[in-house]
RNA sequence: GGGCGGUUGGCGCAGAUGGUUAGCGCGUCACGUUGACAUCGUGAAGGUCACAGGUUCAAAUCCUGUACCGCCCA
């Protein structure tokens, strides 16, 4: 493509999708064991097939998107391991929704014909998210991706419960669940939302056996004393002390209930004395279990009254709730109702309240599995970033609870358990078999339940990669690098992972762990559909460009981890800067169009402080750049690089390279503030003062030919490097200005990642440079502020202020007087400032003067200075009082006094130079 | 009840291991538009870093406490 048929606009969808098609086709998302490189591999965090791309994915895949390109970048084999989770509870519900709109009801379909319904939306559906990641720029393996329902994944799945079984490390038991009366399911602890609910206390007289007195209780849940086995009370609480021992007679249903004590009972609850139901209080329960009491059940799984509950068998419990209050009301038994707010369990799929409920259930015992992964935690050999979620992890993980694996669901990896109907033995074994190991009988049944989703997930790392088969892959890739996810999943699926990699592969199954923040709306809310607040990634591709959504994305994302705010400012922002990327790279093409990069050798060109500037500045940030990500800093990384870019590159070296290329190209406006007052070439407006350009006159000469060729290496060079360096933010537009740049070949994907070199960096270079950019910036705020139009050139005297800047600034007197512009420039360290003059002083105290050739407003130019005096007093202040300090000079190191010397020395000057012209004045 | 995080210009945020004239983006104000870019440029204004103590030669940064906001666990 011809330079000049560039639009100027940055267009994202063609790019992008042209590009992602490139890479794909090519294969460069694939990665194959190879020793001779070292590996980098991620799993990812499985998105549930029922999902559809939302910010926290776009967020979670970008930031991982990142680490694999800049990775392979840096020479590395890179390996994404993609692919999708089943997600059983969630994705039951969407069928079984769907399958109700038709009028089907599961129960009535059958499970094997439902399961087939869920295969069928899977293959519809599933791939939807998978789409959705092409779309973003994800550059994972496709070939691998794996679904945790799919055979080999099934595989590790019943290994993985089969070992754990013959280890009893699985046990099945009789138990209080978490029972979710919608989903119809047991779910386990960490399943269960915790809300705030305002609910109500309600105060209950429970009389003594002998008639004689009476206790009070006080209850949430007042339909549960139906169940009612006991009242106990804490055995210090002396209120109580005469009850103990005593028999209660339970309103409504008159059974006997001892009164007993228990050390867990808190005193300051209610009255102190605390109605015991074991079948439907996990609390309770745990005491009954204890105290060897009764479990009366009373609520069944669809959250009825049972027949125990007598009157109200049948009933629903919330409207049993109504009903039990109305009878104590009319029996007096009810002495109080308080507010009350409380937190209640819900089913973190579909929110329902969860019932307690006491059920034969399987689980896996945590504790051994736990103290290997604590260790390994502890130890460092797997570290947290940022760091403080360790303790998150390490907390849970010292707490650890049985879990509770088995759910009462069609859509899963169904038990490797057969039940034998003879002689109720349990097979537990990889395939079916034909016979009871036990009896001999052929009558089996396999286990109804399924097992919870995250059992499966837990074998990710290692699933993914051909486990329980000893692949090569596993052998290579495993240890995986990195995590990244949210820190919602800690305890459901890192800290899992953890327990299951070092159970089964006997190591790790990543070092280091990323832990990103939660994407939330501009209030502050976590994005939800119900709240109606979700910013649509696809939407938001859609308008401002994949590369704006991601660098957005991954500019949020600081050390800190701290949870995102996307706006559509931020947005507006990132678009902007890929347009900026865009039209620089424009200009850069259609300023090299005649540049021959293979001819040219570095040691013909001539570097002028400029170029070393900017030069010396790509390496430090190279060098920024890969620390940041080394550390995941995403944030820092993407700021260096934009600030550097927008206000460095293209603020003053594009700016000043202008000066050094043809004519041809650079026509007036391209660089207005030099070539316009300069005096132009065809087709531009009549040169204001006449005198031709340097351009259009020394064109041929070598000097300027040097220069010319030197500004347009410079220019490639530093353009080769930033788009390497944001290619892993904003792969699409990258590369397509690669493609377009001459002199690089293939997929910028897979170049080399730019070295830091250190003997490109001249910090002399810089600080010169910056000097000179000090004095075009001040002579600006004499323009801005006195509103001299730029295409005046004006009388210039600069007093530098001291010999070395005079050096500085007379080596580049001929940019300064086509910068500024100027029609006459003195540079003069002994300059005696006299007359209409208006002036400014860089910090280091050089003045610049400005002679507008007319009578000014000294009283306003006085004041101006007066201020800036008062300015630097109050620096000079501060400075002098660490100065002064004995201790100070004493025990501060000695470069920081140093510093503060060298601060007060560039204060003076520039109050003393302030003063001279303001004393002239 | 326990734990974690936050509080920095109008808004959104950065600021490992203490030393910066406290940064950035958006917004605001003034000026500027025919050749890279108005999705732009130039310049400017705007902050006692929540509060109170303390440690230190030196605190936005470390410690203690307080207030408010958010999250997690029970």
């Amino acid at each position: 493509m011809e330079g000049r048929d560039i639009p100027t606009k940055y267009n994202p969808r063609p790019v992008e999708e042209r590009w992602y098609q490139f890479w794909e086709e090519k294969g460069y998302f694939q990665a194959e064991v190879n020793k001779k490189k070292r590996p980098y591999c991620i799993v990812i965090p499985p998105p549930n097939i029922t999902g559809s791309l939302h910010m926290g994915h776009a967020l979670n895949n970008t930031l991982q998107d990142i680490l694999i390109r800049w990775k392979r970048m840096q020479g590395y084999n890179a390996l994404w391991i993609p692919g999708v989770d089943h997600a059983g509870i969630a994705t039951q519900n969407v069928v079984e929704k769907e399958l109700v709109e038709a009028g089907i009801n599961r129960h009535e379909l059958g499970r094997e014909k439902f399961v087939e319904k869920v295969w069928e939306w899977k293959a519809k559906y599933g791939e939807t998210i998978i789409q959705q990641l092409k779309r973003l720029g994800c550059a994972c393996d496709w070939r691998r991706s794996r679904f945790t329902l799919d055979e080999s994944c099934s595989r590790a799945v019943r290994e993985e419960f089969v070992r754990l079984h013959q280890e009893r490390l699985i046990y099945q038991a009789n138990y209080i669940i978490n029972w979710c009366p919608r989903c119809q399911t047991a779910l386990s602890d960490i399943e269960v939302e915790h809300q705030e609910i305002n609910g109500k206390l309600y105060y209950i007289n429970y009389p003594l056996e002998s008639g004689q007195d009476q206790l009070t209780v006080a209850t949430t849940r007042p339909e549960t004393m139906l169940g009612d086995v006991a009242v106990a009370v804490h055995p210090d609480d002396k209120r109580y002390q005469r009850f103990i021992g005593k028999t209660l007679i339970l309103p409504l249903v008159g059974r006997q209930l001892p009164i007993i004590i228990d050390e867990r009972i808190d005193p300051s609850f209610g009255t102190g004395a605390v109605k015991i139901t074991p079948a439907h209080d996990p609390d309770d329960f745990e005491i009954g279990v204890k105290q060897k009491l009764s479990q009366v059940v009373v609520i069944d799984e669809t959250g009825k009254m049972t027949k125990e509950a007598g009157n109200y068998a049948g009933m629903d419990r919330y409207q049993c709730r109504e009903e039990v209050l109305k009878d104590l009301k009319t029996q007096r038994y009810l002495v109080k109702i308080e507010d009350y707010i409380h937190s209640v369990g819900h089913c973190y799929r579909c929110h329902t309240a969860i019932e307690p409920l006491i059920s034969e259930q399987w689980f896996v015992k945590m504790k051994e599995l736990a103290r290997p992964a604590i260790r390994a935690v502890k130890s460092g050999r797997i570290t947290f970033f940022p760091h403080r979620w360790t303790k998150v992890y390490l907390n849970w993980m010292e707490n650890i609870r049985d879990w509770c694996i088995s759910r009462q669901i069609w859509w899963g990896h169904q038990l490797p358990v057969w039940h034998c109907r003879n002689c109720q033995h349990l097979n537990v074994s990889q395939e079916e078999p034909n016979s009871c190991e036990k009896c001999g009988s052929s009558d089996l049944e396999q286990d109804q339940n399924v097992l919870d989703t995250w059992f499966s997930s837990a074998l990710w790392p290692f699933s993914t990669l051909g486990w329980p088969e000893e692949t090569e892959d596993l052998a290579y890739f495993y240890p995986t690098s990195t995590l990244v996810t949210g820190h919602e999943i800690i305890y459901f699926w890192v800290a899992r992972m953890i327990m299951m990699g070092l159970k089964f592969r006997g190591d790790i199954p990543f070092h280091e762990v990323y832990i990103h923040g939660i994407v939330r709306d501009r209030e502050g809310r976590k994005m939800s559909k119900s709240l109606g607040n979700v910013i649509d990634p696809l939407e938001t591709m859609e308008e401002y460009g994949t590369d704006a959504l991601r660098l957005a994305l991954a500019q949020a994302s600081t050390l800190g981890g701290q949870d995102i705010f996307l706006s559509r400012e931020r947005l507006e922002g990132t678009r902007n800067f890929a347009n900026k990327l865009w039209n620089v790279s424009r200009f850069i093409l259609l300023n090299t169009e005649d540049f021959n990069f293979k001819g040219t050798k570095q040691k013909s060109l001539k570097f002028d402080e400029d170029d070393e500037y900017i030069i010396s500045r790509l390496n430090q940030i190279i060098r920024e750049v890969t620390n940041s990500l080394s550390a995941y800093k995403f944030s820092e990384a993407s700021q260096a690089i934009y600030e550097f870019l927008w206000h460095e590159f293209c603020d003053w070296y594009v700016e000043l390279s202008k000066l050094r290329l043809p004519v041809r190209y650079s026509l007036c406006s391209t660089a207005p503030k030099v070539l316009y007052a300069q005096g132009c070439l065809s087709g531009c407006p009549e040169p204001l003062n006449g005198t031709a350009s340097r351009q259009s006159e020394g064109l041929q000469g070598d000097k300027d030919e040097e220069e010319r060729r030197t500004a347009q290496w410079v220019l490639h060079y530093v353009l080769r490097n930033v788009l390497k360096l944001l290619h892993p933010y904003m792969p699409f537009i990258t590369e397509e200005i690669w493609q377009h740049l001459a002199g690089t070949e293939g997929s910028i994907m897979l170049s080399a990642w730019p070295r830091f070199l250190r003997k490109r960096v001249n910090e002399k270079a810089i600080g010169r440079a910056r000097k000179k950019y000090e004095v075009i910036t001040a002579e600006r705020r004499i323009r801005s502020g006195w509103n001299i139009p730029l295409k005046r050139k004006l009388e210039h005297v600069i007093k530098p202020v001291n010999r070395e800047e005079k050096e500085i600034l007379e080596r580049s007197r001929e940019k300064f007087t086509q910068l500024l512009p100027s029609s006459q420039l003195t540079i003069d360290e002994n300059y005696e400032p006299s007359g209409n003059l208006i002036s400014e002083v860089t910090p280091s105290g050089t003045t610049i003067f400005v002679n507008l050739g007319e009578a000014v407003d000294l009283e306003r130019e006085r004041e101006k200075h007066r201020k800036e005096i008062a300015k630097i007093e109050e620096e000079l202040k501060r400075v002098d009082r660490k100065l002064s300090s004995a201790d100070f000079l004493e025990k501060a190191p000695q470069e920081i006094v140093e510093k503060e010397k060298n601060k007060r020395d560039e204060y003076e000057t520039r109050i003393s130079q302030l003063l001279k012209t303001l004393k002239k004045k």
